[in-house]
DNA sequence: TTTCAACACGAAAACGTTTGCGCTAATGTT
DNA sequence: AACATTAGCGCAAACGTTTTCGTGTTGAAA
């Protein structure tokens, strides 16, 4: 078992200063051409590669991002984990990442951890608990270190940094208005508690979306699902709910989901009730899911490119990180989402 | 912007040295009770944290777990990260991830990026291309600079390291042994080429549990879908190839299926073909995946603890990592398989 | 022969830690 | 009063780099 060889023993072994080792490698002229053949031969002979994390306190930046995200286990998040690896390693930068698993402690913890010299900068989407607690010192003080942030999906205004955001309500609007062009009249919606920001946004879009079509919103048709729901296990309460909602609204044609297991729940359900979709109901779902393709009638839904989202938040964080002036004019960029039809719409 | 602080800052701020500053923050006892009080105070109050990196130098160990798999957005990969997280966070571990994309090339510049001081050691599951090409000159290499890699799912026996593994084989009896036992007296298999270690296990499994139970194996109920099938892409030729499976078993009552995908796949061409699920077909996949449980009938499948897989795997990489004795002993641990009953089985 | 530049290399500092050892001054022991 | 002990602190090395500056040697020009 050789360890790894360092400039220290190069130098050694052929009798010459670590600095003309270095110097050598690295094609300095200050370096006759005899030496540094014999080093560069010998280097590649032992396979020398520099130390990483010499490197990087020596440079003090880790060529390094850091990503927390709520949980990992997630077609969405995952997809933007690749967005962000696929530009991250074309520029030479590594990621690492953190799960905050919705929970508050968890992401401060971990921010903690990776702020203390192990990353350059920061890609997150806030946890659900954060978002509750509207408890932000941990990246205002992450940012005042001179750590930039860059925040996706899950953003909040009152922190100044570098955003990529779904837009979450033309998306939602985009929906429900092929509902309304396909034919729907009484269009429900499922989605989530308002302090989730997308939730509201979304909420917000099939409102507006009723307005401008002339069409008045029902108190009846709006379902904001508890929050425990979205947790995998409680898919029977969440079918209850669903459930509910069909009943008191007999002459239910349309649903708009937030996400795509409500969407799907809501497909079980109409097909419990014996509704034919999308002949007698028709479905739209949020996110751009595994699920939703291969679901059965496969489901329309806007697709928010979470790759994409990864990719340009990578770009924000690394061209601010090789910014050379040090002005911190902060951009919120908007990914388009798309509707893509499928056989649960007409 | 207040930067980091550090010890050295500290020290000239209370004029005292650095040594000071660092014993008095580790309350080693030559300090007095006075300066100790004096500095922790100060270092609170500026909010010091130790420089990871310069800790990682010092002490040659960076706390940080290199991840490389093939595919991010998959269910059962980012299982098993989570799994990895889980228990390197509870024992002060980060994970850092890269993402091979079924590359060889791509595998091993990754591993080369992080193998040069970046972290302690790996846990991967090796790409397509790297088993086909049989080439694991980066794995030895890499063990034998003294950096302990920990294969799981697909794992290659060259290469003398610790393995965590499902128990493909007995995971592929279980299943078909099941169809048999519920009457199913034709069953074909769509598997992978041989070269997936996994695909051929399952084959292996499948042929197995046949022949325990006297029945004799068919080559026309064998299907093994060439590759790049997998890729989402070409869903309209995977659907092809199973038809052409049905249609030329016409009394098939069976299937089972190595993964989630030709599962749903197999679902979707025996409505085509008016089969109903389970009466006049039965069909088991493999995989935990999100697909299977929300299928509609939701589908039997052989779940593989993809969390369990990690975290075991992380378990056995940070045990060798603060093992004190150099011995090497690799070990091979194998996580059962669950046979999950839904809807797609009677 | 003297002078000077070019050349080839080494010493040392710096990045931020931890820690063994040595030093000083004060205290305690005869 | 002489000596030993100890408390309290600083020096310096080490981890592996890169880079600035200094230095000795060589060869050529004067």
């Amino acid at each position: 078992m050789k360890r790894k060889v360092t400039l220290k023993q190069i130098a050694k072994e052929l009798d010459v200063s670590i600095s003309t080792v270095s110097k050598a490698l690295r094609n300095s002229k200050e370096i006759s051409e005899d030496t540094r053949q014999k080093v560069q031969a010998f280097a590649k002979l032992y396979n020398y590669r520099p130390n990483n994390i010499a490197l990087s306190l020596k440079n003090r930046k880790t060529k390094t991002i850091g990503i927390i995200i709520p949980e990992i286990v997630h077609h969405f998040f995952s997809k933007v984990i690749r967005g962000i690896e696929l530009v991250a390693n074309k520029r030479g930068y590594n990621v690492i990442v953190g799960l905050s698993n919705e929970s508050f402690d968890k992401e401060v913890i971990n921010m903690e951890m990776l702020a203390n010299g192990s990353i350059d900068g920061f890609i997150l989407s806030i946890s659900k608990e954060t978002l509750q607690q509207q408890d932000y010192h941990h990246f205002t003080e992450t940012i005042n270190q001179g750590m930039p942030i860059v925040m996706f999906d899950r953003v909040v205004d009152a922190i100044n940094c570098d955003k990529v955001i779904v837009d979450d309500l033309e998306g939602a609007k985009k929906a429900v208005s092929k509902l309304i062009s396909s034919g729907c009249e009484n269009i429900g919606i499922i989605t989530t508690r308002d302090y989730v920001s997308v939730g509201k946004l979304r909420t917000q879009g099939y409102l507006e979306a009723l307005e401008e079509h002339k069409m008045n919103p029902k108190a009846s048709l709006i379902l904001k699902v508890v929050d425990q729901l979205l947790s995998e296990d409680h898919l029977d309460l969440l079918e209850k709910e669903v459930e509910s909602l069909f009943k008191r609204n007999k002459n239910l044609d349309g649903i708009f989901a937030v996400n795509e297991l409500y969407a799907l729940t809501a497909m079980k359900v109409a097909r419990k009730m014996h509704l034919r979709i999308p002949e007698d109901i028709q479905i739209i779902g949020f996110t751009d899911g595994v699920l939703s393709k291969h679901a059965v009638p496969s489901l329309t839904t806007v697709s928010q490119h979470g790759q994409k989202i990864g990719e340009k938040a990578a770009e924000l964080l690394i061209n601010n990180l090789e910014r050379e002036d040090e002005e911190d004019i902060y951009e919120t960029v908007i990914i388009e989402t798309e509707l893509i039809e499928r056989e649960s719409t007409k």
